[in-house]
DNA sequence: CTGGGACCTCAAGCGGACTTGAGGTCAAGG
DNA sequence: CCTTGACCTCAAGTCCGCTTGAGGTCCCAG
């Protein structure tokens, strides 16, 4: 049994769903910290949890690891989120998230009218207007801000 | 002025909007492919702007280009898409968004509700579940499908 | 015929988020 | 004390969709 409520990193990974890889990796890139036993071993308080939480809920809203850093550090002094902290994230995000949603709505109604339409040519379909129109659009105009393109 | 209807690389890739380099990756790729001249220029039918263009679309739905390779596969001799295949295709593609912005509303909405909520532990938030949880339900329930959850 | 822009190939690099492997150390039950 | 499994570091590798660079060739207007 582990003595106070310290916790190993294999335990925080299978309870994060993580590999320990990961959050080796994340403490590198300063989204999380871990104190050491003497021999260098890492130990977790179990508000680790917590943060790698945060970390993965801002990652589904879309941030990248350099943004949930950058995120994480408007906390004054890196603390766990309280209610107020999370509410002014989560706004942010919830913009991001209702814009993401907006361009797939979009890219939806638009398959769909080309199903109504058979749209023989994809030619000026709402789904990929890449001919003459894009070409003059400038690098050729997309229906997907560049976070959602690859990957989408 | 170039004689029959050819295009050259530079022209293609200005009217759909990619850089040369990208079509010649894609013709590396089994996704188009093009005649050459005596001396090993490529030339393109203007086809290939309509297959550029189901690329497009098939990548904005989310597709990796192995997949659009294997979507293109399905129409018999690699023919341009008539409209039947693409209905048939467009048809998967819209349950695949429909998926997707599923997945973001759904976030969305219990992001909403954790603003409501307060939700300082982030446990059990519609956002991340990453704790025990999380732990029980294998390698760390998430809340997007895998196209979406790296990138979105 | 020649100049020079557009094209060619092949190999290597990039960015993001990790994973994998080699080689070695720590810690706790027996 | 010893074993053994979990842990450590550091460097390199993976995947995807391209881009970049080096070094060389093509082709067509003048």
């Amino acid at each position: 049994m582990r003595p106070d409520d310290l916790l190993q990193i294999g335990e925080v990974a299978r309870r994060a769903g993580l590999a320990p890889s990961a959050l080796r990796y994340y403490e590198q890139q300063g989204l999380v910290t871990s104190v050491r036993t003497a021999g260098g071993v890492r130990r977790y308080p179990r508000s680790v949890l917590r943060r790698l939480a945060f970390v993965r809920a801002a990652q589904n809203v879309g941030l990248s690891l350099q943004e949930v850093r950058a995120a994480l550090s408007t906390l004054p002094d890196a603390r766990t989120p309280t209610p107020a902290d999370w509410a002014r994230l989560s706004r942010t995000w919830r913009a991001r998230l209702d814009e993401q949603i907006d361009s797939l709505v979009a890219l939806r109604d638009g398959l769909s009218s080309c199903i109504g339409c058979g749209c023989l040519s994809l030619r000026r379909c709402a789904l990929s207007n890449p001919d003459d129109a894009a070409g003059a659009a400038g690098s050729g105009a997309r229906y997907l801000p560049p976070s959602l393109r690859r990957a989408l």
